[in-house]
DNA sequence: CCAAAAGTGTTATGTGTACACCCATGA
DNA sequence: TCATGGGTGTACACATAACACTTTTGG
């Protein structure tokens, strides 16, 4: 039992973040993926990521990999990015033992990449990932699969009790935009006089502006709301049925 | 921005799991620390922990490193080991580069362990770890410290939402027991009546055994329960005040 | 009998839910 | 004017909190 001690030079092994960019486009919860060009998986999709670099910290590598594959000038307002999981099953790269720490980054929704972006990358609804039959056969590559169900997971239950739903939301948002969030995100439909009472009542998650957005299609225009300085919700936003 | 990708075989780090084990010891949240034998830190007190091996996955490491430090007939009932964080800073292991996952262990009160183990382990309370100027200097090797307030804040939020306070039980237990660790976790007050409504009236949590316990010192012998299928709670076990 | 701890009942207060209703805008 | 969506009010179910009260044991 002491042995492991007592040959602590014995192991190494590579070390990459992976990076699950999850997004609403199209009123659809998505994942950001690129193209593999690489020997492990060429041509399949993946998630963003690479290996640490020697005097990086990891927060600062999952940085640098997301502003690497997202565009330089990306992030308009708001965003998160908070390190998920640690993932390291002896097999899961082909060639040599790696251990990947995943992060979960939230953003409002960003524009088509497809066009003249440096990466290849696309915006893959989470619907598409997850067939009925279970997580057999992923589509992506590596068990990049289950990073992107851990994340969704992840972003499903701190949606409740923290203000992260505003991350997801570009400056200034309504109350309609916020609500549509959990209503995509969680899968449910929420009582949108309810909704507004709770989140008005909840100190620290939104600030009014006072001003009124201009009507898109016919209807009352909306307030305009900001993030507020809370980072955890009291009380929580519980979704229903559950 | 393409250069991580193409020299993919650069960097190489040691990865280590770290456990926090955490147990209730005379009305005390205590977390176990072994005596540091090794060239970083030697003599000083630290998380137990080990290189992963070869063909190891990480949570056959944590168990692996729990079963050694802590005996091997260690889980009398009960128990609970879980991923909590990666720590990953260029500098925390001064030889070189290390990367430690650490986990989360919930256990029932262990024995003392000062007097015959093979390992030089001891019991230390929480409550020596974090004196009110903050984290200027642990008493822990490493980013220890730093490990076990993660660890900490992690048990006390994960009381709410899962069935996870039961962990911290040996079967059978009494309601008493299992309030007793909600109050020492959360460092509050529970009203007693109305902790054995919520508790049982919580799908899954505990179930009912129909014997009663001995009588301690005084007093009517208390039910005695198991833990219950449920792992995540509805509704939850809120603390009051915050 | 008394102290101590377990268990039951009752009531006030707050929170979530459902739904009826009013307001402001575009067409 | 109507349709559409934003915003307000209200009644009901339910959960929590506080505390009085009964039950069962050891001394």
């Amino acid at each position: 039992v002491l042995a492991t001690r007592q040959r602590e030079e014995a192991t190494t092994a590579g070390v990459t973040v992976d990076v699950v960019v999850l997004t609403i486009r199209h009123s659809e919860l998505s994942v950001l993926v690129v193209e593999r060009d690489g020997p492990p998986f060429d041509g399949q999709w993946g998630l963003p990521g690479g290996f640490i670099e020697a005097d990086e910290d990891l927060d600062v590598a999952a940085g640098r990999v997301l502003a690497c594959h997202a565009g330089p000038g990306q992030p308009p307002s708001g965003g998160h990015l908070e390190q998920l999981r640690t993932y390291g099953a002896p097999d899961r790269d082909p060639r040599r033992r790696v251990v990947s720490v995943a992060y979960l980054g939230l953003f409002p929704g960003l524009p088509d990449l497809d066009g003249g972006a440096a990466e290849p990358g696309r915006w893959l609804p989470i619907d598409e990932l997850a067939p009925p039959a279970g997580r057999g056969s992923s589509i992506l590559a590596f068990d990049h699969g289950a990073m992107v169900a851990d994340g969704v997971e992840r972003a499903r239950s701190k949606l409740e009790y923290s203000s992260l739903a505003t991350a997801f939301c570009e400056e200034p948002f309504t109350l309609a935009d916020l609500r549509r969030v959990y209503e995509i995100v969680w899968g449910v439909h929420l009582d949108v006089p309810n909704f507004r009472r709770k989140v008005r009542s909840t100190p620290g998650l939104v600030e009014g502006l006072g001003r009124r957005a201009v009507a898109a299609s016919g209807g009352r225009p909306a307030e305009l709301y900001r993030r507020g300085g809370a980072r955890l919700l009291h009380p929580a936003m519980l979704r229903p049925c559950l």
